[in-house]
DNA sequence: ACAGCAATAAGCATTTATACGTAAATTTAG
DNA sequence: CTAAATTTACGTATAAATGCTTATTGCTGT
């Protein structure tokens, strides 16, 4: 196994227009363009799912702005799906004709945003860049934990079982004692796990452990 | 200073009810009363504010019900005011006269509902309901971070420079360096903040303190 | 003004903990 | 069977924890 991390960070981020008014989407997309925002538009949901499902697709490198009311799969509906899919693009929800309920339900599913039209393009402007400001963020810490996770992979059972020891705080002596080893042993295996981790320090060891688990 | 944390994880959950009409704040009281939940009532933001700054007031333990529309001090602006004053009980918003943007807004401060009346009684209790089980789920976790922070204030300033360059991984003798301290008064100042942060190892520290910080 | 206290700083000595280098034996998995 | 993993001994060096002691500063209450 190797280290397939693109540097997605790098490349400029992608925003998805799904939209089934045509006028609404070309004017979206020429918006986007005039202010040098790379994009690509979408008819209906439909159309964007099947984009998204191709292997070649980035999946993780931009925002989604979603139109609520389409015909055959709904914003709601798409944005459940993506849910389903791993997808961890933004969503900004924008309607023509939204009630309380559906934004809140939008909004608890995690959307960004839920802009009501008509709205002033700087609104969608301001909206989207947060959106990519968020998605940068979630990029760069899950691209941390999967470092991580690599690392941690090539750890053997014993090693693993030192860092765990190490992480919470037991001292070599404890852990030769608890499982049965010489003091030496324990050093040995640590200072392989300090190699492996890459890191120099017992404070770094935790830190990035502790962000990689479960909780997060 | 002591320990002033109370086992709030054992005792029965607070359901606070925010409402300056009367006839409604009682309904919601003798329903939550019917169903056996504890719960207090409350004429206007102003008043709940004043009870949750009080001494003794359980300020982790529990869920809030805010009505949106109220005078001096509305529901959005309340919400605010619990935010910097730390609280992690989740609100509940309800509403007479709500529009998409306010509910947005709550959704994005981190409501978990926000309910428009008319409702349905059951639909109240079952947001409370999972309102209070997002508490219990989060309180644990909220607990620590406080009692971290309690810890934190007791530290002097020399000591919080020591304990944010032992966290991040430097030796003794260089942080004796960078600071222009003998070793002597580094390893004095380290032993206090492992005192009064209430720990046995740097694994501890480290993660009381990463857990504790404006990352979450 | 003076005593008392907390914070800060530091020296000296001791013990314990951690980090490595060298060497070698045993076990395990491909 | 070979390579990687696991284990350990002996020894040295650096780092950290701790006890005892001293000293300066700045604030506080009488």
């Amino acid at each position: 196994m190797q280290n397939n991390q693109s540097e997605s960070s790098l490349s400029p981020p992608m925003v998805h227009v799904v939209d089934d008014d045509e006028a609404v989407l070309d004017a979206v997309g020429m918006l986007l363009d005039s202010i040098g925002q790379l994009n690509t538009c979408y008819k209906d949901a439909q159309v964007f799912l099947n984009a998204y499902n191709e292997p070649d697709f980035d999946k993780h490198n931009g925002c989604i702005v979603l139109d609520m009311r389409m015909p055959v799969i709904s914003g709601i509906e798409c944005q459940h799906r993506l849910e389903e899919l791993g997808c961890s693009m933004p969503i900004i929800f924008v309607t023509g004709h939204g009630d309380i309920p559906t934004a809140v339900e939008a909004m608890k599913q995690g959307a960004v945003e839920f802009i009501q039209k008509p709205y002033r393009e700087q609104q969608l402007i301001d909206a989207i860049q947060k959106a990519l400001q968020i998605n940068l963020k979630t990029q760069k810490q899950t691209k941390k934990v999967q470092q991580t996770h690599s690392k941690l992979a090539l750890l053997t059972k014993r090693e693993t079982q030192i860092l765990e020891a190490v992480v919470s705080g037991k001292a070599n002596k404890v852990i030769a004692i608890e499982l049965h080893l010489s003091q030496r042993t324990v050093e040995i295996h640590r200072a392989h796990v300090m190699d492996k981790m890459e890191v120099k320090s017992l404070a770094e060891l935790v830190k990035i452990v502790v962000d990689a688990s479960p909780a997060e």
